[in-house]
RNA sequence: GACCCCAUCGUCUAGUGGCCUAGGACACUGCCCUUUCACGGCGGCGACACGGGUUCGACUCCCGUUGGGGUCGCCA
């Protein structure tokens, strides 16, 4: 047994060591040659240092070209497996759907990373601009980060990006935070408002100034549109052509001394930009596609990108969960991160919500605003539990949870790749569902202000006759794809001076039916206990003495009581409207037959 | 135009090389239930974009084409 073992012990002793050596020879050599040629740092690498990983987010590499991508990747790996410290202990308590999500991520070798994200809480965050109402496509991210922070047992904050005054509006602010309250998110932390930080960005936009890292740009904004249309006449890139980086110290000098108006743009060192992404695959983009984007704008302020990087730092953001649009902004935060020394979050790109037009969601194009929805009679339950299936699914044929059990489900690795499109359609059958679920009561208190509204009774009549307002919902209820349709529906509940549906009138209210309204009517008003059970008995006996079927009585009785061709069963109906109401109706409908006919 | 992302029914999706004659949901539709309208039940219609490769075998892996989307502001 020992004869057999000691050569594979050997071995992979011998391995380790190479494996340890080789590091130890491409660390002293990458230490050196930074010493030396004060080449670009090369974080990949600094990265693979074992007592590194705790602190530093191992999904990112910022590699300069110079270095071979194929050793640091492979150094990654044997780093990673050779010598990784165990796994600190989750911060969460495992509950038991967090242990088969564990399982579920084992189970799973491309997502062996996703491990390693349980070495700190998870803090996310939703960061609306106030340039608009809240729409569905930010209402979607918000949700999935929601559901992330409270599924890992971490945080989810709300960041407000006004930093632009001319195009934000303050007064917009109120209406996306109660939006987003009404689907049931709040920020757990105060809400950070970027117009109250702006001084603090400056100094950051100073600081990679005077690092080297950024330069001056005193192109002004006119040159800068005159060289993107030429750009664009010849067909080329549309980036900025560096001119500012190529002026010498001395024009630098005369153009401060001349105080002309300059922006900071940041330099971007050549090389390739990569990183993982938990939702779509690794990302990687030559510098060369990096424009030295601005950072501060002449004024001294910080534009979007320098101003998300500092907020996410402070605000420790461990994880950013954003649409794919903003692709192009990771790749230029993660040339800010560096400069400003930050470690980097980890990145997930959600593919976007698109209208059924294809294009993406936007106030702009006429998108609704979420509250919108409310007000149409969406439940925010539904609106939720929709929207968190848009591009994300619990791989299960099952479509409608709550939000708790979305929160038990929840798992990143769950994304889709592709974009999916809003249909409403669809939203509105999630109401559906949902609405099943809620209990006639809670029903009923959500439609009764809308049927003041509707100006169909009182705030009080409806407190006062609360048990008749229940049995409305509740005979209503599978008749209803929205909260607002109860009202449509139910408004001869309500009101006594309706129109007799035309075409039902026609049908209907024939002469033979004035004596089988008067005398059912009579029948009703007899009836001791006012029954399902003894209206339907009325009824029966009723046809049979008539020797008529039962069609020829209901028919002319629900369009006489309820002014429509169509509701609730018959008994239900005649229940609910009470057995005066109901006799008074008959009598009256069987006098405007005879009015009819003379 | 440059760069990037993506590709299963009309739409949302399941599918991780044989369980696929491709499953579910919405929508559409037939039947049943039923006094009506709904609900519910049982069916139907309906998709792997295309072309190459890899493989004994491809919806699944690779390449290309096509198509769709995103980004290219001193906006966020």
């Amino acid at each position: 047994m020992v004869l057999i073992a000691t050569p594979f012990i050997l071995s992979f002793t011998f391995a380790f060591l190479l494996t340890f050596i080789e590091l130890i020879v491409i660390l002293i050599y990458n230490l050196f040659s930074n010493l030396i040629g004060g080449v670009t740092v090369n974080l990949a690498l600094v990265d693979a240092l074992p007592e590194k990983t705790q602190q530093q987010n191992p999904h990112f590499q910022f590699a300069s070209v110079t270095n071979d991508e194929k050793v640091v990747k492979e150094i990654k790996r044997k780093v990673r497996h050779a010598d990784a410290p165990p796994p600190p202990p989750p911060i969460i308590e495992k509950s038991e759907v967090i242990i088969e999500q564990d399982i579920m991520r084992e189970s799973s070798p491309k997502k062996e990373e996703q491990v390693e994200m349980t070495d700190k809480p998870v803090r996310v965050r939703i960061a609306p601009s106030p340039s608009g109402y809240l729409h569905v496509g930010t209402a979607r991210m918000a949700i999935a980060n929601f559901l992330y922070a409270r599924h890992t047992g971490g945080q989810f904050l709300i960041r407000i990006e006004n930093t632009d005054k001319a195009r934000s509006d303050d007064s917009l602010i109120e209406p996306i935070i109660s939006a987003l309250k009404w689907l049931g998110i709040e920020s757990d932390e105060e809400i950070v408002y970027q117009s109250e930080r702006i001084e603090l960005y400056k100094g950051f936009a100073q600081k990679i100034l005077d690092s080297g890292k950024g330069y001056r740009c005193f192109c002004s904004p006119e040159l800068l549109t005159a060289d993107r249309e030429e750009a664009m006449a010849n067909k080329g890139p549309l980036r900025y052509n560096r001119r500012c980086l190529k002026l010498t110290q001395e024009e630098i000098d005369k153009k401060i001394a001349d105080e002309e108006q300059f922006a900071i743009r940041i330099q971007i060192p050549d090389g390739q930009t990569t990183f993982n992404d938990i939702v779509s695959s690794d990302l990687k983009r030559d510098n060369r596609e990096i424009e030295d984007f601005i950072i501060a704008r002449s004024d001294g302020t910080a534009t979007y990108n320098l101003a998300v990087v500092v907020d996410d730092n402070d605000m420790r953001i461990t994880h950013v969960l954003r649409g794919n649009d903003h692709i192009t902004n990771t790749f230029k935060q993660i040339h800010i991160y560096e400069a400003l020394g930050f470690s980097l979050p980890t990145f997930g790109h959600v593919p976007l919500l698109l209208r059924p037009d294809k294009k993406k969601v936007s106030k702009r194009l006429g998108d609704k605003d979420v509250a919108q929805y409310k007000e149409e009679g969406i439940l925010p339950e539904a609106m939720f539990n929709f929207l968190s299936l848009l591009g994300w699914s619990p791989k299960t044929d099952r479509e409608i949870y709550t939000v708790k059990e979305l929160i038990e489900i929840f798992n990143p690795d769950n994304f889709n790749a592709s974009n999916s499109i809003f249909n409403e359609e669809k939203l509105e059958a999630f109401n559906k569902e949902h609405i099943g679920l809620m209990s006639d009561h809670d029903l009923a208190a959500m439609v009764a202000p809308l049927l003041v509204d509707a100006g169909y009774t009182t705030k009080y009549w409806l407190e006062t006759r609360w048990e008749y307002l229940r049995s409305v919902v509740s005979i209503l209820k599978t008749r209803v794809r929205r909260i607002s349709d109860f009202v449509e529906l139910s408004k001869y509940f309500f009101e006594f001076d309706y129109v007799y549906d035309a075409q039902a009138d026609e049908k209907n209210f024939t002469p033979e039916a004035v004596e089988i309204l008067t005398q059912f009517a009579e029948r009703l008003e007899k009836i001791d206990s006012y029954s399902k059970e003894t209206i339907e008995k009325a009824l029966s006996e009723l046809a049979v003495e008539k020797e008529l079927k039962k069609g020829k009585l209901i028919h002319p009785t629900r369009l006489a009581v309820s002014g429509i061709p169509n509701g609730p069963g018959l008994y239900d109906l005649l229940l609910v409207l009470g057995q005066d109401v109901v006799v008074e109706r008959m009598k009256k409908a069987a006098e405007y037959i005879i009015k009819k006919q003379s």
